[in-house]
DNA sequence: CTCCAGGTGGCGA
DNA sequence: TCGCCACATGGA
């Protein structure tokens, strides 16, 4: 027994660039040239397809999702009450116009409301190696620790698998686990202790999703984790927590607040002080309160337009 | 072959 | 605090 869903949104969203931009790594492609991807979210199976430009259609395996019914789901998944082009300072269109004219086809991307743990995880997978090894990595934990999980689409089976939960990620030896995070088995140590800090609630992650917590303050408790720098702690807090104030500083960003903001700071080798640095001059030219959303989709233009680069 | 990819942590100066 | 290096693999 499946439920269908029509949602239509009041502005323009790309699913698959939205899905395959980089922010989560739990979602496949069944059939590209229909437009449909899959995930499974809190043991629902979700399968999506881009109807049209504002219009999506929903499949899954029961009618609430986390709690909340489908649409409402969606909604929140997708943060589509945030308007985009108020994450840039006002003046940006004029100050930096030819951005401004290139980044107006990433404006139909959102930044995800994804489950904290989850997030934390895959992106703890996330260091100094390229999106496809990432894939593969968060790919094959499910595989190997998730519980397994089907849905018939048109006649055909699909094997999806849900996210292991902390507590099974908890009792992996790190050595087994390593075969599925690239062999690195400092990585596949981290995770596991982080699983368990989650498990036994030394990470208490319903309590970091307290807006009211400082950013700096929340990077620093997750920073306290092993395999978790500022990096990795500010897309947890933007991908996981909904704090889309955190902006993620790796080296496509680095890079571009080099060649389109003229930061020299951003030439130099990427140090903890620096990093700082460059979170500081990136608030002058974007809101403050959404620099991560912002800085999400300069990234993800910079990957494609100038990188030339696939997410997957 | 070299360089780079959504980094982090340990080390010596 | 900074620069350098190991960690590991795969694609360009």
């Amino acid at each position: 027994m499946y439920y269908m869903n029509s949602i239509v949104f009041d502005e323009r969203i790309d699913v698959k660039e939205t899905l395959f931009s980089g922010q989560s790594f739990l979602w496949t492609i069944i059939d590209d040239d229909s437009s449909y991807y899959a995930s499974v979210i809190d043991y629902v199976v979700i399968i999506l397809r881009q109807v049209s430009d504002i219009e999506v259609e929903v499949i899954t395996s029961d009618c609430f999702i986390n709690g909340r019914v489908i649409n409402d789901f969606i909604y929140n998944y997708f943060s589509v009450e945030i308007d985009i082009k108020s994450s840039l300072i006002d003046c940006f269109e004029y100050r930096y116009a030819d951005i401004w004219s290139m980044l107006q086809v990433y404006f139909s991307i959102r930044v995800l409301r994804q489950e904290p743990y989850e997030t934390l995880i895959t992106f703890m997978c996330a260091q100094g190696i390229g999106m496809h090894l990432i894939r593969k990595q968060v790919s094959m934990i499910t595989q190997a620790y998730g519980e397994k999980q089907s849905i018939t689409l048109s006649g055909k089976e699909i094997i999806l698998h849900s996210f292991p939960t902390s507590e099974r990620l908890s009792s992996v030896d790190p050595l087994v686990l390593s075969a599925c995070t690239n062999n690195n088995r400092i990585r596949a140590s981290n995770i596991v202790l982080a699983a368990q800090a989650v498990a036994d609630g030394k990470i208490d992650l319903q309590a970091l999703a307290n807006p009211a917590i400082p950013l700096a303050e929340l990077r620093n408790t997750l920073c306290q984790n092993r395999g978790i720098g500022y990096k990795i702690a500010d897309c947890i807090a933007l991908f996981g927590l909904g704090r889309f104030d955190a902006f993620p500083i790796d080296t496509h960003v680095k890079q571009y607040l080099a060649t389109w903001f003229n930061s020299t700071t951003a030439l130099r080798p990427l140090t903890p002080a620096r990093y700082l640095l460059l979170d500081a001059e990136a608030r002058t030219f974007l809101n403050p309160e959404l620099a991560g959303y912002a800085g999400h989709i300069l990234f993800h233009c910079w990957r494609k337009e100038v990188k030339k680069l696939r997410s997957f």
